[in-house]
DNA sequence: CACACATTCCCGATCATCGGGAATTGTTTC
DNA sequence: GAAACAATTCCCGATGATCGGGAATGTGTG
């Protein structure tokens, strides 16, 4: 049976083309993005040309990079551009009252992924990056977008085998429901060292018009113990400007869940 | 003959799907992916659920959004990411002196890029959007680019016609050569109202270890007249922090440069 | 210069893609 | 609530774009 072509579709194939490049390989040969997407060699320069014919692919020499016109289309399209940039000058304001770290996350494939980050580019151990992904379960950004997101989302959620990385890693359904509630009680959620230890996480969530998070705010703070009100009340102030910013005023409903 | 497929190749029809998706309409219906990317209804559909099945479209109920998974991916190998991280810091320094909108492009086929953005909410106008692209030859960050640019884009540069946008536009090419060259000499662009009137941008490079320009950072205030000594000086300052940032260290180049 | 590796080119077989059409479901409108 | 309209799903035969092995050529390296 020779020349049969393999199962997967063509957009896996490309899907795989563009995995091949990360913030490590930021430029491949065509060879090696082959040998990363594991394709054949010829198969693999064909679509490498056909993405240079539409400029998904730029090249230089025989370097190839992800084209700037394919992060111009996604941009466009992307709801992630409009949120980030509603959040950002919000997000000044919380790093200079707090100043460390502060990072803009949401829910994407049961996985907490950062959207922006502006930092001080030294006190904490940064390990949060932009368009980096990490667990629900183990990051305050995770926790406050699984407690006051849609509920189906918690079903999902509560049923999965979860890794544990500190021995402070929270992984025991029961226990996880109870945070839940308790983060769904005091409006926001500190958690310190369950990916690495001395390092603590403070996230209060965004929410839409429709009352349901959509954004997880937070800022990393080295240690447990600060002045952790000013955190709280500054993400808390910056959360509801920026729903403000994106148009759905949510004063009524914060009204009504104050009032409960 | 029934049942042809049409010429264009694969990626060129994806390409379409995505482009379909832009910043007035960030969420579509399938028929209407359909209509806008001029696709047979059953081949979009088609298309659609490939899409899908690799998380590069998001599904909620029947709209259709661009996958988060898509901006992770695209975003992660581009090095767009990088040079907005690297620049972020330096364009608030500029911000916080200048006060107007701070901007950063790149050059990509022949066109300003905007990569970035921070801005006085009201201010001015803001005809810069992230993602969106200006002609060359009508902004201050166009010219730059330009200047300092690699030699063969300005060879393409200065052969293509140029449309005009208001009386002050500039598209006589022996005219663009003599500005070009003014701003080799002085190392930065002012430009005002070249698209529109009563708005003006100042601009400077940002250089590679080869000391080619790769970006251009510039400030876009209401009109000309303003202190520009202290715009460009921190704009210049800024320039510099970026290259450093990105690990090119600009110092070498620049006393050469300076001591011509 | 020899060797390894990257890149380009060629070509026949195969099977995923194409798109018309019809059936089904959902949404407006009067 | 019924009719008119649009959106979505499903089916299926014909077709040609895609597949990948292989050979020739280019590039770099010790």
């Amino acid at each position: 049976m020779a020349n049969s072509p393999s199962g997967d579709s063509m957009v896996h194939r490309l899907v795989r083309v563009i995995e091949a490049f990360d913030g490590e390989h930021r430029t491949l040969s065509a060879a090696e993005i082959a040998r990363r997407a594991d394709l054949p060699t010829s198969t693999a320069y064909r679509l490498v040309d056909e993405l240079l014919a539409e400029s998904l692919l730029d090249r230089d020499g025989r370097r190839l990079r992800l084209g700037t016109r394919l992060w111009e289309l996604v941009s466009r399209g992307s709801k992630v551009l409009g949120l980030r940039e509603a959040a950002l000058p919000f997000m000044e304001d919380v790093q200079s009252v707090v100043g460390h770290h502060t990072v803009l996350g949401i829910l994407d494939q049961n996985e907490v992924l950062y959207i922006e980050r502006i930092g001080s580019n030294s006190s904490t151990i940064n390990i949060t990056k932009v368009a980096g992904r990490l667990p629900v379960h183990a990051t305050s950004t995770g926790l406050v977008l699984m407690a006051f997101g849609p509920a189906d989302a918690q079903e999902t959620f509560l049923r999965r085998r979860l890794p544990r990385y500190t021995d402070t890693t929270t992984t025991n359904p029961d226990e996880l429901r109870r945070r839940l509630a308790e983060v769904r009680q005091m409006g926001f959620c500190v958690m310190t060292g369950a990916i690495v230890p001395e390092s603590t996480g403070v996230a209060v969530p965004v929410f839409n018009a429709e009352g349901t998070a959509i954004a997880g705010l937070s800022v990393v703070i080295p240690r447990a113990g600060g002045p952790l009100q000013t955190s709280i009340s500054a993400l808390q102030t910056a959360a509801r400007g920026i729903s403000r910013a994106l148009g759905w005023d949510g004063t009524l409903r914060d009204a009504i869940r104050r009032s409960l």
